[in-house]
DNA sequence: ATTTTAATGTGAAATAATTAACAAATTTAA
DNA sequence: TTAAATTTGTTAATTATTTCACATTAAAAT
């Protein structure tokens, strides 16, 4: 089966958060239009989206909303669940803690890893923050394939190395340092300042358009 | 002149990151090929992305690195500043409020809103906070363009319609609802989960595809 | 029953973003 | 001082993503 483009998994992924909700509210049934007006984009790139997942409604009623969630769910998570480790428990690393926890089924946030002793041993959420040094084996033992990185700028690239030494296959990088994985490890980088600072250009432009 | 790709924009905010960095490593010049390995990308994106913002190096020993961080403060930075306020002064939003304070010199976090009056009148790194009472006011008086919106879902919609209607011009959404604002805000709305969810599906697709 | 209406799935077209290719220019090496 | 090597700016080509356009088909209306 194909793998998805990046965009269309991350589409997948707010369809099935908007067909959770319709579900709640009593939907059955919903119409791509419908789909796409709630997260303001065009019907036909809903129907794209699906077609590449192979799913097609048959009846002209709309997509069956209990039936599509399952069909994405089974394209986008793994059948026995990830498991996940926030490294860094700061500020940002303790809010996505607390956040995460019990947020999607098959997404488990297991372990987070600091060097602060005054962190290590303390529990968020049920979450159990250990040393760094117990990095290996935690790892393997709580078969974690995915680190959340919100430790300083300055140990980015130290920690990146060392997740991936030890077996981690998914980086989701919150500092602001770029990284290199090797190939066989997916890197999905999120700058919020540079999102900030998009956000203060356009309204400086937008100003300066409308004068 | 003319208004920059969004794209474009986030690389450049990068590259000035960058060219700090290099600047306080005591670098004068720098090479587009140089600024392209430290962000993983290609030399002629750095290039293409100089080109749009006009500026041209002249010499072939590289970029001149202070006047290339002054061109892209030029382009992308107001001159007068702008003033943001966070709304909603949760975990994230106390997180975001810690980390963006005194950050960049043309963004300032001058106010925060919050609707628990346990946290009205409190103040995190200078930052006052205010209830959302007061919002009208205080937008007004600080000069506030910039939202950035860390409130529970439920609110999102009703608190994102108070913004725009208080004069907000841009708005940062980290609420995993999808919002819709008049053509004059610009709207950049961040989802953490559905990143989360991108790395956990190319983590299962890569370890298929080794089977 | 027909007819009309409304949705879907998808090839083809359009648009956006990235990369290749290379002439022009400058630096460095000889 | 000349030749070789680098680096830049930009046009053209490529690739990725989105939208258009419409045939097809189910549901609703007559
Ligand atoms: N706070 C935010 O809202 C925010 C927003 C965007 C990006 N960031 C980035 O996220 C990162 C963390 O930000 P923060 O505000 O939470 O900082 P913080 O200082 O509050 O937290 C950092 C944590 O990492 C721990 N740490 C330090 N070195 C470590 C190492 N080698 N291994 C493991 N843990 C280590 C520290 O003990 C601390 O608990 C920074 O890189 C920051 O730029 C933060
Ligand atoms: N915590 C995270 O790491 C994280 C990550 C991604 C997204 N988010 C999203 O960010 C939002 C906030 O998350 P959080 O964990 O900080 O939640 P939180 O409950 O800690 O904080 C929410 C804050 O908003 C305030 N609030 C409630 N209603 C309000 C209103 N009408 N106007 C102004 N303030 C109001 C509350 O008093 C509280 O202080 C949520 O929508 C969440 O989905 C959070």
């Amino acid at each position: 089966m194909e793998t998805l483009p990046g965009k269309t998994v991350e589409r997948l992924s707010q369809y099935r958060r908007r067909l959770l909700n319709s579900l709640d509210d009593g939907k059955e049934y919903i119409f791509s239009h419908e789909l796409a007006e709630i997260l303001n984009i065009t019907a036909v790139q809903v129907r794209r989206d699906l077609m590449l997942l192979g799913y097609s409604s048959v009846y002209r009623k709309g997509y069956p909303v209990r039936k599509l969630i399952e069909v994405i769910g089974k394209r986008l998570d793994s059948s026995k669940g990830q498991n996940v480790a926030i490294v860094g428990m700061g500020n940002l690393g303790t809010a996505l803690t607390y956040y995460l926890s019990g947020l999607r089924p098959k997404l488990h946030v297991v372990a987070s890893f600091d060097i602060d002793p005054g962190k290590i041993g303390t529990t968020v959420e049920g979450v159990k923050c250990y040393s760094v040094s117990e990095m290996k084996e935690t790892i393997k033992s709580k078969n974690i394939s995915i680190g959340v990185m919100t430790v300083p700028q300055a140990s980015a690239k130290e920690v990146a190395k060392e997740l991936v030494n030890n077996g981690i296959k998914g980086i989701f990088n919150f500092t602001h340092i770029p990284l290199t994985v090797p190939p066989d490890v997916y890197l999905e980088e999120y700058d919020m300042l540079t999102s900030l600072e998009k956000v203060a250009y356009f309204v400086k432009e937008f100003a300066s358009l409308r004068k």
